[in-house]
DNA sequence: CCGCGCTCTCTCGCTGAGCGAGATTATCGC
DNA sequence: GCGATAATCTCGCTCAGCGAGAGAGCGCGG
């Protein structure tokens, strides 16, 4: 990557959110796999997890938009979900074509044991941090979040 | 994903920082796309580009395990590069049945490509950082790395 | 109130990523 | 040299995700 140009400090922070993002990946493929999923379903709970937090609607194809999957590939993705018994369709009563996807208790199980260890480590050190500390933490991950989004080239 | 324990501030930082990986494989599938490839060869690719800043030797051993793959997977990824001239195959001369992999000029600026605008984004936001904020951030992401490396259950 | 375009989801057929099993070739201790 | 072990590759297979298009529901204009 030659990301050598900066100071080595500044360097070695950037290798390691790459390293977090990396074994985020890994984790979510062996989580994946010791419950008989895929990574993306594993995706997917998370992304629906969220939305239920937020108490967002989880529709069918706003659940692909956030995975970056075509419609087929969604309706495959929520195929098996339901099939494990971690989602459920529920036709959306105000307009009959959207499909609402609730999420069922095992999920929320599933996710909290994926995510629950890690963000306790996280909440950990957090706990010990002062406000400008967390500012600080909170200016670099938007500054790594800002600098994904942008469509260069496309 | 429920975890409203913990203070608010605290959460916040969390979902930000699940937000980036979040994001950053989503990118990673975009630019795989874009450039005739898959998640996975990016993902190689940026593994070998690591490997090839620390000096490491980059195996097709060590790639398949860094990626999570068995040798089956990692032959095919390596095919898949080697036929895209991002890498070459070469025999290592200490042990003949090791295959070296080198990393050819045109993937270390794919590996810019993708990696450049948001090292850049981020390197820019740690130049106004004092020591204090970059440990901070530092102690973060070390966290965060650490909280997911531990095998719980198996 | 009916038709028409648009949106959302699903079905079908297909490509190819990644797996398991096993073959192949090379190293090493004896 | 020879058997045990290690690194990689080959083969056959399963299934994730894509493209194309069908079907059902919305809402607007006439």
């Amino acid at each position: 990557m030659n990301d050598d140009d900066g100071e080595p400090g500044h360097a070695k922070l950037v290798h390691l959110l790459r390293a977090v993002t990396v074994e985020y990946g890994l984790r979510q493929a062996e989580f994946a796999a010791r419950n008989g999923m895929h990574a993306t379903d594993v995706r997917a709970l998370i992304s629906l997890l969220d939305a239920a937090r937020a108490d967002e609607p989880a529709t069918a194809g706003r659940l692909g938009a956030r995975l970056g999957l075509n419609s087929a590939g969604t309706t495959a993705v929520i195929d098996r979900l339901e099939r494990l018994g971690h989602v459920a369709r529920v036709r959306d009563a105000r307009d009959r074509r959207r499909i609402l996807l609730r999420v069922e208790p095992g999920a929320f199980r599933l996710g909290r044991e994926f995510s629950g260890p890690p963000i306790d480590a996280v909440l950990d050190v957090l706990d010990a941090f002062g406000p400008a500390e967390r500012d600080a933490v909170r200016r670099f991950l938007t500054a790594a979040l800002a600098g994904f989004s942008p469509k260069p080239g496309a």
